[in-house]
DNA sequence: CTCACATAGTTGTATATACAACATAGAACA
DNA sequence: TGTTCTATGTTGTATATACAACTATGTGAG
């Protein structure tokens, strides 16, 4: 390879070291839900599933189509997640009146977890803040409220 | 279920849902690497594996070890990218002179899609800019930049 | 009414990721 | 020199996630 394109190289790997917001948001993906996943572990549920938990909670009944299109998420990732929390006895899954839209709703056991849940997120979001810090935890509230709010959420 | 109980479920969901730092950080990587992804699709690779081929170009020759802490990614995860990315020729992967650490070094055709990659990346920087906005783009890039400090990188 | 089209969910396949358990290879120390 | 401790990687297993392809069901145009 001539000097020219090793150049190149090395530049593009600066470039996008220094900047990348790809690899940035992988970062603190990884970092936060390994706090919160570590801490709901003995409760047996993962933050993907607590924040499903929480849309269903706010606003059963409703669609798994709802829940993805609230998310933000894949409907096949829904469903799968879905499938996973009702094998757990935490939601109930019906038929709707349309025949092909289904109906969610926390059911006891779900409810139960959820108010056990909470002094355990508690604690997992203020490890997170002390990892974020004050004004890193309120830039990360805001961005994902503002990314919500851009996606024409339900 | 007694409605004291009930209220502390609505309670719990609704103050999850109006804080939580995970829900939003996984929010915004879904948002984030689906605009990379789909960017980088054409190219073959994923905005994970271009991060680690950034550090190898960065750092190279350098052990999977290294790479691991330096990205805070667990070494199993860098493992089983290392094997998809040398499968796809990107990467060399030889023996360190102490017999258990690798060295790994981007090679000719690993640089040659990095610098086709370039202007990939910096289009889908674009788009990811777009939707978090000017500041937006700056709190992350100085999140996930502050995090890194934290960890104690090499 | 029928056919084309859109919507809801599921399933196949693949990557990203982590934890746990394991094998191996240096290193420290007795 | 062994023996124990630690560091490096790999592999099994599981979840989160997405895209593509598929089924089934409603909807609307002719």
């Amino acid at each position: 390879m001539s000097p020219k394109n090793s150049t190149a190289v090395a530049e593009a790997a600066q470039t996008i070291s220094a900047n990348c917001l790809a690899a940035r948001v992988r970062l603190l993906h990884r970092t936060i839900t390994g706090i919160f996943d570590e801490a709901l572990r003995p409760l047996g549920l993962t933050d993907a599933q607590l924040t499903i938990l929480v849309v269903v909670a706010n606003r059963g009944p409703v669609s798994p189509g709802a829940v993805s299109r609230r998310l933000n998420m894949e409907k096949s990732t829904i469903s799968r997640n879905i499938a996973r929390m009702d094998k757990n006895g935490w939601l109930t899954v019906a038929d709707g009146e349309s025949g092909r839209e289904q109906r969610l709703t926390v059911n006891a056991k779900g409810k139960a977890l959820l108010v056990k849940t909470l002094p355990v997120w508690n604690e997992a979001q203020t490890k997170a803040k002390a990892v974020l810090g004050q004004s890193g935890a309120d830039s990360l509230r805001s961005l994902g409220n503002a990314v919500w709010s851009q996606l024409g959420r339900e």
